[in-house]
DNA sequence: TGTGAAATTGTCACCAC
DNA sequence: GTGGTGACAATTTCACA
């Protein structure tokens, strides 16, 4: 899985714009488009390129609200199952295991914050979690394409 | 910006692989390729499509370690100043300000946690941040496509 | 919204380095 | 191994119904 600066320099045109077209890309590389192309599905095939996705406005799909939220377990809860426990909730975009005092962190998406609230509650209410801390986003400062969504 | 459940399954279809083909939406919704062309077209304007991006695993690429760290400003900081300290540093992907103890949250990448623990400290150097607490990524428990990178 | 045609893009075999 | 060229297939795009 060699990546030279080529590599970089095309994942980075295709980070800023994921339906960019082999010529655009060649043209901007000084290569040719089936070169360009032969180094992207080696990418595919590496893994090192996961794949290509739409960036969505989830506000304006009626998503307005979103938070941190921290998650303890109670005891003897193993990771696989907070993992499938979270992933069956489907206002949980993402969510990590971390260090710190909580065991993970979830990132969870509601319409408003009465939905959040209610999220929040059924959490809990799961069984694996026995307690929460959430913080609620206010304001996105910072998002660089190819790192989220909105 | 009027959103009908055609749109919704459209989105759908370009998040779960954005360089899916018009033709290819078009069958799964039974609609023309053009008409699909002429609802994407639309979203795109409307700004509820954002745009596309490549989804790349940062760890492949030498960036493997990851944390969420929360900032706790100086008296007087606007929020201005601190997203646009944030947006300076290429490490930082995203922040939110938040409700709860911390002022911010900035989600951070770095190449190990030695290079991790600079950042934080030159995070705090800067002088807009006073205070942090960092909660480490040790794994990625749920990952929706659409909501984020690797 | 669909149809059909033209322009653009993707894809692959083949050759050179 | 990597890259380029040219030909063909697939897709995008748009005028018109």
């Amino acid at each position: 899985m060699r990546m030279d600066d080529m590599d970089r320099q095309i994942l980075a045109l295709l980070t800023d714009d994921g339906r960019r077209t082999y010529d655009d890309i060649a043209r901007r590389v000084s290569l040719s488009s089936p070169a360009v192309k032969r180094r992207v599905d080696r990418l595919r095939r590496d893994g090192t390129l996961r794949g290509f996705t739409a960036v969505v406005d989830h506000a304006a799909l009626g998503y307005g609200a979103e938070a941190l939220v921290e998650l303890f377990y109670g005891p003897g809860v193993t990771l696989d199952r907070v993992a499938a426990s979270l992933r069956a909730v489907p206002e949980v975009v993402e969510a990590w295991s971390v260090t710190g005092e909580a065991d993970a962190i979830a990132r969870v998406r509601t319409r408003d914050n009465a939905d959040l609230e209610r999220l929040i509650r059924s959490l809990q209410a799961d069984g694996t979690v026995v307690r929460t801390r959430s913080q609620v986003v206010l304001s996105r400062l910072v998002h660089r394409r190819g790192e989220d969504d909105a």
